[in-house]
DNA sequence: CGGTTCAAATTACATCTGTAACCGTGACTG
DNA sequence: CAGTCACGGTTACAGATGTAATTTGAACCG
């Protein structure tokens, strides 16, 4: 279990998105905005199979590339990585430090207070 | 300005908690804990010397390593980050995930909605 | 003043990451 | 059937990172 790298999980992000897909698609999908040439798309797909994070299957005579670990796995890994290097594990002093720093918008307090009054009284 | 990399960001954690210190007191506050030899934690202060991410100063003889970034950037930094890298740039999805894939403790939650009330009517 | 010591800085090296070119093989074309 | 092509895989290489040993240089001892 390496772990995906900044550049890898922008590959991850294309097959999460629409499934299992090919290499064209890939390039397609991410290698253009990035500005990566078709190689280095090539490349990063590679090491995710090494990584287990991609398999490799074939259908329909074209190589598709599915995802093993699923994108809430992932989040979920980087989001508790965050927080325990910066926020002693917690959520709170996270969007207190947020809050602060950077002005949220009534948008976001607005979603975030629905979210907690659900979380307070629901389940 | 280059990217402070996770080992380098222990050490810069000690300058951050206590102030300037000495090249012996990150070893004993960091290298320990993290099982690493004097000669990494010289090479990582080293390397943040480089980045301009920590000044040496001289004195009473002895040198002392002074943080020329602040604790609050890097850490808006990191969490902006994650927060466009997954979440779209916005707090309320990384909670809600949050919420949904593990457990928020009662405590959390009702420290999240104390801030978010004052986020909502405070200034 | 020459040797010793300790702390600061430089150099070393394997692995990972970003970026990419090259190779081999099965399918397609004339 | 030989040559070409497309696609999937392998190799390449520089810079960053984790981990550390070696060297330098100033202070101290006799």
């Amino acid at each position: 279990m390496a772990k995906i790298s900044a550049a890898e999980s922008q590959v991850m992000e294309a097959v999460w998105r629409a499934g299992p897909r090919t290499a064209d698609e890939i390039v397609a999908e991410v290698g253009q905005p990035q500005g990566w040439g078709e190689a280095t798309v090539k490349t990063l797909i590679n090491r995710l199979l090494k990584k287990k994070a991609l398999i490799s299957e074939r259908s329909d005579g074209r190589t598709r590339y599915r995802a093993l670990v699923s994108r809430a796995d992932y989040v979920q890994g980087e989001s508790q990585g965050l927080l325990d290097r910066l926020f002693e594990g917690q959520l709170s002093p996270l969007v207190a430090h947020y809050a602060k720093h950077k002005a949220l918008s009534p948008d976001d307090v607005a979603r975030l207070k629905r979210l907690i009054e659900e979380l307070d009284n629901g389940q």
